[in-house]
DNA sequence: GTTTCTTGCGTGAGCGTTCCCAGTATTATG
DNA sequence: CATAATACTGGGAACGCTCACGCAAGAAAC
């Protein structure tokens, strides 16, 4: 249409060619595009128009060849947790992030690996400036990758909090101890006296700061009968934990599962054991998934703001995206004691 | 610690420095390391060490400058759908995505949105070349935007069917007609006679699909009782289609529910009602997502291929992305059917 | 021994930005 | 009215890479 007289080999307009549009220079239009102040009204003005007129885009590429920023943030999913993956907490986690990222201009990159060669390749990615930041979900507590990359002086944040901390790496994290806590409390507060704890694994934050949770609301409490079995988290292991369990005391009146998934286990166990719940035992789980709202009865349980702990976590990444070097402190975010009908 | 003696400006080693450890030039590293073969052996070892030397790793943002490549495609999920998001679905499909992309030298980049705004960001980024093509999961059937995107060439897949085909858009899908054709002719098969549908939206492929099934599996039949009920894939909504359906044949046996929620929200009216599950009434639910294996009694359910949607997903882009504008023929995926206490 | 391929390699020209410095016009100041 | 300060703007250089050419040297053909 316009005959600039030149062959385009590629669609899109270049900055060059909204420049000629608008009758001023490159740098001029990059001024506007960046939002300069130093730039008159009356050009900024036409610059607009041209922008409009064309549908000028910035190419990406050529813009972080030279500013060495990709405006893309990593996300790095552990699939070996294939559980935690599998619930809401994931899906919810990724909304948040990417809800709170749609505020700024940052793209989201996912990747879902695990092992050595996972490390590598997020090694990579962050140290070579493909991407500005990490953010790290679901990994196990003893994994090396977070310190490396703060040690190189990347952008990081951790969902939940790291096993081992001698180095300071942001995180946010569900109080998970807190929420442990007010659900055995609630089991106590509701004349149960032989409380048992699922546990989950204890070489995660979470699996330790929930029987943490659990042992701290009986701390001071005097004639309550205590018994504690271990899972993963996982169904299966919430069925062996309850047994072992009813094994070892037939008279529990009251179980606290370190997961839903765990607790549904246990009811199920419970149901074949004969014990009615919440009648004979009650049940409270951990998360609030979609299995609590399904058992029957519908299940107690704790619930962590899954889609909060996104948003946060992306507030993290983007403050030391904008004051790099700040060292931050750790978010924990309240849990909330559903209730229904299996305690 | 090691003493480079170099201060580092960008830290990062270039093709060029790379060129000058191994003693060749500039464009003969480029050969190298994009597997030229035109290479000897000799100066391709050379090479190599120098690049383990160094420890390069090419700039991406100068590449794809030039070949007007990015290697990242785009993942679009629409949020708006939310029940869909919460489900294992997302998380399954998405794992066998990054599966498929980890083969490749392909990013995934992800983006949540709904309504036109993301319509408009996704069109940008596709348009523009800040990405090489798109997956697009969870759209309400008549979304405009996969066919826009066919419509300027972009490499696109969808996940399920799109509702209007005018333009031939490649995409996987479950073979939902057949799974509710398996699961209903199930029912019959077990003497049920008064055959009742949870049916899901009649304005999503997957909706109209199952529930196309459940006629097509009675259709010769005799002496079946047929009732019909519709629903939003939601558990409420499966509990008032149940009541419904209730009101109008008191004497039901058997329930398919387009979704797993739906038939649990069955499920529960069905225990309010005093009627026995599955004694009195056979239910069936879709998806096979973890509320089924937590209903009392453990739901039968028909399972989709959730992870192997995905990586047929990006199979389809990545066909695409190697022969560009060869159109592709839709995938359609088995389902099977999971037989659990419910029927 | 000259000519013609073939194979391997080096080099210049961009890709589309941003950054910076040097202008030019405009306005304030003496 | 001259000079200094200010406000905008233009354009060169660079970011790190790929690609198309072209040249050198050895192999094959005459």
């Amino acid at each position: 249409m316009t005959s600039l007289g030149r062959v385009r080999t590629t669609g899109r307009p270049t900055l060059e060619q909204v420049a000629a549009e608008a009758g001023v220079s490159r740098g001029t239009v990059s001024r506007v595009v960046n939002g300069s102040l130093e730039v008159s009204t009356t050009t900024l003005r036409a610059v607009q128009d041209a922008i409009d007129k064309l549908g000028y885009v910035p190419n990406h590429a050529a813009r972080s060849l030279v500013t060495r920023r990709t405006d893309t943030v990593l996300l790095v999913v552990s699939e070996s947790e294939a559980r935690v993956f599998d619930e809401p907490f994931f899906a919810g986690v990724v909304r948040g992030l990417g809800q709170e990222l749609a505020k700024t201009n940052l793209q989201l990159n996912l990747m879902m690996a695990s092992g050595a060669r996972q490390r590598d390749r997020v090694e990579q990615l962050v140290g070579n400036g493909h991407v500005d930041g990490a953010v790290l979900i679901s990994l196990h507590g003893d994994d090396p990758l977070p310190r490396k990359l703060v040690e190189v002086g990347a952008p990081v944040a951790l969902n939940g909090r790291p096993f081992s901390s001698e180095v300071a790496v942001p995180f946010v994290d569900a109080d998970n101890l807190a929420g442990a806590k007010s659900a055995t409390e609630y089991l106590y507060q509701s004349g149960r006296r032989r409380i048992a704890a699922l546990a989950g694994p204890q070489d995660m934050a979470a699996g330790i700061d929930r029987l943490a949770g659990y042992r701290s609301a009986l701390k001071s409490r005097r004639g309550v009968t205590r018994v504690v079995a271990q899972g993963d988290f996982g169904q299966v292991s919430g069925e062996q934990a309850m047994r072992d369990v009813l094994e070892r005391d037939s008279e529990v009146d009251a179980v606290f599962a370190a997961s839903d998934l765990m607790a549904a286990g246990a009811m199920r166990v419970l149901r074949e054991a004969g014990k009615r719940v919440p009648e004979d035992v009650a049940v409270i789980g951990f998360d609030d998934s979609d299995v609590a709202r399904n058992t029957e009865p519908a299940m107690t349980s704790v619930a962590q703001p899954v889609q909060r702990m996104g948003t946060e976590l992306a507030k993290l990444l983007i403050t030391q995206l904008e004051e790099p070097g700040r060292s931050l402190d750790p978010v924990i975010l309240p849990t909330e004691l559903v209730r229904r009908g299996s305690a």
